[in-house]
This record gives structure tokens, C-alpha cells and sequence, in this order.
DNA sequence: GTTTTTTAATTGATATATCAATTATATTTG
DNA sequence: CAAATATAATTGATATATCAATTAAAAAAC
């Protein structure tokens, strides 16, 4: 009979998961209040400010629902200011709040200090070579 | 400024996110009407019929209320027959039904091929050498 | 220039994740 | 054994994931 821990997607699932949780709580009790997921949207949002909410989406490969509700939580917290795009009244502007540069600028330090401790004892080439890995899984899956 | 692309654990996410998609998919595509993560709680069960609902949690790395949320619809779908646990009240005694057996069964065909599609082009050694690499990814966030 | 089609975003419904609080039962302790 | 503590599971609240349906505006087609 087949094992959970020797399929491979299992493992995948478990580190991803295990890591969030792990910095999440680290991210918590530093009294920071965004989860994950919002800090994904906002940078992304903050790297490509002429975005629209599908590409942003995909950068965080969230779809466009997720997306949709994770803005209006952080427009809610006042990280976003959102007004209707100029150009297409269909979309929006969305723009950072000063709090929010601040914000994502303090957690970097935690940020990397999770980062860090999750991949202790892997030296980077192993790192890049597992990333390059993980490229070709997600090839395979989306070329079907 | 970091771009998410160079972040591993955004592609690591990013891989088990792609994969889970694909996954489900084809699992529907297919007829079959479970999700991943019922089915991956009803294998936890079947593979260790004597655990309690939190040694289920641990190996589906799930948290209780998610279980417990998760056995519900199961039970429901009649996959599930719980019943009080003789020796201890607090508990519940979960059995698969014969449906859940042929179930599982009929879906394993479907599962192969997802996992060898999503593996294509990458070879066994390679990938038993990712999965020890993110095994210590979860020890060292589960060290802290 | 009006109709048709596409596109951007939202909303509803259901499933899952997480934390905190609660309930019911078992176990321990004095 | 009665009180205190620990354990198993559920429930409530909020966040996120996914699919389908909907709305509003823009672009294309005629």
C-alpha cells in the first residue's frame, strides 16, 4: 500500500504549508497585521503599480475572486487607496498608502530572518537547483 | 528591490499551488467527487483506521477544526460511517464505506498520471534528492 | 452608430485554514 | 471520591480558494 510520505506531492504540500505557518506566527508575534496572502498581493502590487487586478492575480497566483477580496481587505486597513482608472472605468488605480511602504519595508527583517531559518543547513546552489526543479513541475501543469 | 521570482519559497508555493489545480481537474474532469483534501483524509483514515481525528490532522497537516469540518462532508457524501468510540466517548470511531474504498481504488489510475505528468522529464534520483532537501525545510521550521 | 462580443471586476456558494472559545468526557490529584 | 486538570472534538469568526453567474464598461463588428 501506498504511503503518504513517500508521494513526493505530499512532501511538496507539507513544506510549503509548514513554512507559512511558521512564518506567519513569526510575522504575528512581531505585531505586524497582515497575513501572508495580503503581503503577497501588496507587493506585487507595489513592484508593478500599472498592474490590473488579473495580472496581479497571477503574479500571486490567486484568482481573480481572491484577489478581489484580499484588495478590499487591505483598503479596509488602509494599506490601498483604490480610485477608478482614468483610462478604463472598468479598473482601478490602486496606490499604497505611505503606512503600507513603511509596513512592508519593518517586516523585511522578519522576512528574511524566516527565510533563513526555514533553509538552514541548504547551501544556495542546492537552493537554485531545487527552485529550477520546482519551474519544470510547474511547466509540466500548465502545459496540458 | 527583490523580485518574488527570485524568492524560493514564492516558487515553491507557486509549484504545489499549480499542481493542486491541475490536480483537482482532472480529478473532476474525471467524475470523481472529492477533493484533495477530502481524499487525502479519507487515505490518512483508511492507512491508520485506529487514530483519533488529531494523529488524522498531524499526517494530513490540517488543523482539527479543519478535520473536523472535512470528516463532516465526508460523512455526508456517505464516504464516512462514524460512530462513538467504544472505549472513549470524546472520540469517534470513523470507518470508510465500501463506496470510499471503491472510490479511492477507481481513482488511483488518475492520480498516477497526474503525479507522472507534473514529474515528467525529471528523474527519479533528482527527485527523491528534492524530497529530502524539503523534508529538512519542515524540520526546520517545526525546530523553533 | 447601434448591436454584439470581450474584458475587468464583483458577488454568491461552498470548501478549507486558522485562532480562540466552548463542550463533553477522561484522567489526575489531593 | 470530589475537585482540578487534561484531552477530543466542535463551533464561531475571519481569511482564502474555486467555480459559476453577474454587472458594467470598452472594443469590435456590422
Amino acid at each position: 500500500m501506498e504511503r503518504l510520505d513517500d508521494i513526493f506531492f505530499y512532501t511538496l504540500e507539507k513544506s510549503i504549508k509548514t513554512y507559512r505557518q511558521f512564518a506567519q506566527r513569526a510575522i504575528l508575534k512581531q505585531g505586524f497585521e497582515l497575513t501572508i496572502d495580503q503581503w503577497l498581493v501588496l507587493k506585487a502590487i507595489m513592484d508593478n503599480p500599472e498592474w490590473n487586478q488579473q495580472e496581479i492575480a497571477e503574479a500571486a497566483f490567486k484568482d481573480f475572486a481572491s484577489v478581489t477580496r484580499i484588495i478590499e481587505l487591505l483598503v479596509k486597513k488602509e494599506f490601498l487607496n483604490r480610485v477608478i482608472h482614468p483610462a478604463d472605468r472598468r479598473r482601478f488605480l490602486l496606490t499604497p498608502t505611505p503606512k503600507a511602504v513603511q509596513h512592508l519595508k519593518s517586516m523585511q527583517p522578519v522576512t528574511e530572518r524566516n527565510r533563513k531559518t526555514a533553509l538552514r543547513d541548504l547551501n544556495q546552489d542546492e537552493i537554485a537547483r531545487v527552485q529550477q526543479f520546482l519551474t519544470i513541475i510547474i511547466k509540466n501543469c500548465n502545459n496540458i
